[in-house]
DNA sequence: GAGAATACGGAAAAAATTATCCGTATCCGA
DNA sequence: TCGGATACGGATAATTTTTTCCGTATTCTC
């Protein structure tokens, strides 16, 4: 594994939280885990975006953080299969909660987005935005404002 | 803001959630803010180990995100708030659950880590883990026991 | 016997995030 | 008038994470 530099501090929930569910896929892989898609050439199948490096090393480290169990059969063509261990299995209601906040306030957040977009691309007319925006953001403007 | 180079794809919630949360300081900044802690000075006062441009970048996320708002007061010396949006606290529920999840699993969490260690630095003897890890990890010794 | 599937790892490049250090400006108090 | 408080931004370095590309090995099918 990488090894790191800042030493980290898990002196706070979320810190430890993070650390667990943090990397790209991470929240993906328990999920799907947990729902019954146990081995790592389906887990990549299911998500085609992530480079298969990236989900071993991220299957590598929520086994290493007790979430996952790795079951190998010793058998040829290797056959490996992923399961959720009980601590794992403490933090799905977690999840749960995650996604389900996510999947609500998806539409809220996308057309947050896209205003943003629209004010940000047009070099023609942000009026609402030079009404206030450089005022509010800007150091200089603001001491010449007072 | 930095100019992302791969595109993201928030079509399921988690991916959401984690946009808006991701960042090293951002939960302790919800948090924050939502217990009143309003001022920068403030913030950073209460997460030392973050430097301070960080913060910033990440208010700043955090308020382009519509989690939170900023307010400016024109005074000299300057004065600035953050609030939480209506958005923003629809969300803490969930920065809650995560908080708490983690702090009641911080023991074995640790507790886990611990032995981890163990078995890594110990040169001499990690019986345990030479019995089977080898079998487990490596491609070759499977091989080999097949 | 070539090519698929199974599973995995090393090395290095690319991308993203965070840290560090510099600067701006004003005001207040010693 | 100097140091500290307020607040912020740019540039660059360091760190961490993710991607890409290479390799290993076996078995089964065509």
């Amino acid at each position: 594994m990488y090894e790191k530099k800042i030493p980290k501090d898990f002196s706070c929930g979320m810190a430890i939280l993070m650390e667990i569910i943090g990397g790209k896929w991470k929240s993906y892989l328990i999920y799907l885990i947990a729902n019954n898609v146990r081995r790592p050439a389906e887990l990549q199948r299911a998500i085609p975006s992530a480079s298969r490096r990236v989900l071993d090393l991220q299957l590598r480290e929520l086994e290493f953080h007790g979430i996952i169990k790795r079951v190998i059969y010793p058998e040829m063509p290797p056959k490996v299969e992923y399961f959720m261990t009980p601590f794992g299995e403490s933090m799905l209601p977690v999840v749960a909660s995650m996604e389900t906040w996510g999947a609500e306030y998806m539409e809220t957040f996308r057309q947050l987005m896209e205003n943003k977009q629209k004010t940000m691309h047009t070099d023609g007319e942000c009026v609402e935005i030079k009404k206030d925006k450089p005022v509010i953001r800007g150091r200089r403007t603001l001491a010449k404002a007072v």
